[in-house]
DNA sequence: TGTACATCAGTGAACGCGCGTTCACTGATGTAC
DNA sequence: TGTACATCAGTGAACGCGCGTTCACTGATGTAC
């Protein structure tokens, strides 16, 4: 029974990379179209409720198709997350190098933090499934690196970028408050797409008041 | 084909309510070793593989006992939500009586939110499965109620204190600015806990620093 | 203090279902000549 | 421009497993007299 068991469970590590990656139009959009039918479905029902044969069935699909582009749906989700992260940290580099960071008042800083916001509350509304996509990889371990290491290559842009211009506080403190205020930004979001009411750009705005003011102490 | 599955698929809607309540010291050790347990598992593994089976197993129970105390896997990880939250709620509510939020200067003031935060870090740490609980009730669209139900219960208290000490700020402005610090004060939790490293303390010093300044606003 | 009985608590064994996944195959697309 | 062929993309049908859950039952606990 043991031998019988061992040999069958041989998944030992759950992969998440893609496995075929699509050579033709009709193999992209079928890629594309698992990865827009998986957020939809996360959005409706959660993770827990997501199964490969319910995104193969609403994609049109048949089951075999997903496992040319996947593993299993951990895969799935990962390339979901991992798309979503790139959109938001991409979004935040644009606006560094657009100068986003050159803020001579309070007020100005406030407003130049908030149209970045905004910007990442439109992303993740307009990704498929986006907030649920957030939720989920904080809420399965498997998944935890993905995020992190995406919080982490923001962070690490912000502090080279800060460091020149702060000049109190060490770098171990920068680090901190760049952590703290990155992981306000993610709460930010998942309020505003979570849970969307008449209030979120003021919510939104908010956020970055804390944030801008906090960082006064830096200068 | 239809009926019989209609037939079957008879729970429409999952309740999350607890069925039996024990009435003898055996049955309450077999219900509160349910939810360690769960938790335990949540922590390890993520709620999707949470079972009941895996549960009832590692609990030392066979299958049925389970169902004796609550009719699926959403009803416990509901029960170890609410009271993971009420703890962390009363805590508060302690605090507000203990006079936490009559503080005169920025550092007094600082220091009264900071020990409120250590308490409640240390109240999730200290919680079976704590910080996987606060994630999975994020992640599962069935649970989201109990976690803002909790929110906005203590984002009521906090806003009948503030709203005699605050002097400018329409009320409106008041319980946005409570909710964005109650979530960014989830976020610090999920932090540490979550991911506990050397730097816990300072986080956690980091995030009280930021909702402090931010409520000087106020005054 | 001991026994009978009601109720509480938990078990053994099994169920049907849908899950993740695979196999051997067919059909679609692009390319060389 | 047309055909042969290699490769890419997707299918039909099925599998074993473990899941959630239930049934009819046994054993443990407390209580009335």
């Amino acid at each position: 029974l043991s031998k019988a068991k061992r040999a069958k469970s041989a998944p030992l590590a759950i992969l998440l990379e893609t496995k075929a990656t699509p050579y033709q139009d009709r193999g992209r959009n079928t890629f594309d179209a698992i990865l827009v039918v998986a957020g939809e479905l996360l959005a409706e029902n959660g993770f827990e409720q997501l199964t490969t044969n319910k995104i193969a069935e609403r994609a049109g699909l048949s089951p075999p198709a997903l496992y040319r582009y996947f593993p299993n749906k951990y895969a799935i989700l990962n390339e979901m997350a991992g798309r979503l992260m790139d959109l938001q940290d991409e979004a935040v580099f644009a606006w560094i190098e657009a100068g986003g960071m050159h803020a001579s008042t309070l007020d100005e800083t406030i407003e130049k933090i908030f149209a970045s916001q905004m910007q990442a509350n439109q992303i993740t509304r307009d990704y498929p499934g986006g907030v649920s996509v957030m939720r989920a990889i904080r809420a399965i371990p498997l998944l935890h690196d993905t995020r992190l290491s995406s919080r982490d290559r923001v962070a690490e842009q912000l502090f080279l970028h800060l460091r020149c211009r702060s000049s109190r506080g060490s770098d171990e403190e920068l680090r901190i408050a760049i952590r703290v205020s990155i992981e306000l930004m993610y709460a930010a979001i998942e309020m505003v797409v979570g849970e969307p009411g008449p209030d979120d750009d003021k919510i939104t705005h908010e956020a970055c008041v804390m944030i801008a003011l906090y960082f006064e102490r830096f200068r």
